[in-house]
DNA sequence: GATAGTAGTTGCAAAATACAACCACTTGGA
DNA sequence: TCCAAGTGGTTGTATTTTGCAACTACTATC
């Protein structure tokens, strides 16, 4: 796996630049789902097992997960390195592109309107709250609900 | 070309997410190549012509790229959309991951690292010089060079 | 000790990718 | 006028990646 280049936009492109590494990513971050089983039955789009399996590999490799370990038929966790958590940014700007210039369904768009709402900092309180999660981070006591329970809320409140 | 899903992030990764496409925007936007050729020969990833041939024609189907009309043997040349102009935030995002956290070339960092440099205000520059080059956009007269005069200057400074 | 659930692996077909050669047309110069 | 160089691709073939279904090995629960 040499890189083809020493580009930047390239070598993020070759971790993160296939059809499901990244929806991978987002349902851990956004679905909170830690187990191969949980990623495989909760994807929305219907990933493979071993197309799975390969990637949670490869993510692993790239340092961008990493596998809490556990033997062979036992439950392995998967956790967000900072360099996952900080793959936000990305699917920030990707989702921000997607609504604003290709169709979708309107329960899916919202979560990526309500980002786009909340702005930048929002994008920030939930990287913190990635690390509280997934890497042990003290959390930061703020007055009310999390990010992600606001998040939560205003998809329901819009049913 | 069914979407898997609603999801604006799926929808961004079905058009922008496989290992070619983002580079050749990348070469149009950074590299002002809007010929076949220009693509082919200055890639230094080094991308095959029927490659090419293809991403150009689903780049332009999904609406980020126009062809200018050119019969068979003529140079056609392709421009950018306003769609594949806010490309350029996904490849600050992008660009800036892979900065952080991937290995790669001091010379071809050094573009990436100009740009996060001066910010998100400059890349909005750079978005309106594009509109001036590939929509017809009447150019804002700034004092001085042109945001991606300033970035060639930068790293022609850095030789 | 049977059953359900978890974390994958294996086998095979289909699709995408890479590489090289080739084609049709235009432009510029002797 | 004719030839060479350049442009914008297409075609053929080999390799790699993906997608789907079935299957394995182990654990936890009843």
């Amino acid at each position: 796996m040499e890189p083809r280049s020493g580009c930047p936009i390239n070598a993020a492109v070759e971790v993160l630049g296939d059809r499901w590494s990244l929806l991978v990513l987002r349902d851990v971050i956004f679905g909170d789902r830690r187990h191969f089983r949980a990623l495989l039955t909760g994807s929305i789009e219907g990933i493979a097992s071993n197309i799975l399996a390969d990637r949670l590999v490869r993510l692993v490799e790239a340092g961008v997960l990493t596998r809490g370990t556990a033997a062979r038929g036992q439950r392995a966790r998967y956790s967000l390195t900072e360099a996952g958590i900080q793959t936000l940014p990305v699917m920030y700007a990707l989702g921000n592109w997607g609504l604003d210039w290709l169709p979708g369904s309107e329960e899916l768009r919202a979560r990526q309107r309500f980002m786009r709402d909340e702005g930048p900092a929002f994008v920030e309180e939930l990287m913190d709250e990635l690390r509280v999660r997934h890497l042990g981070a003290p959390p930061k006591h703020h007055d009310g609900p999390g990010p992600f329970e606001r998040l939560e809320a205003a998809l329901a409140g819009r049913r």
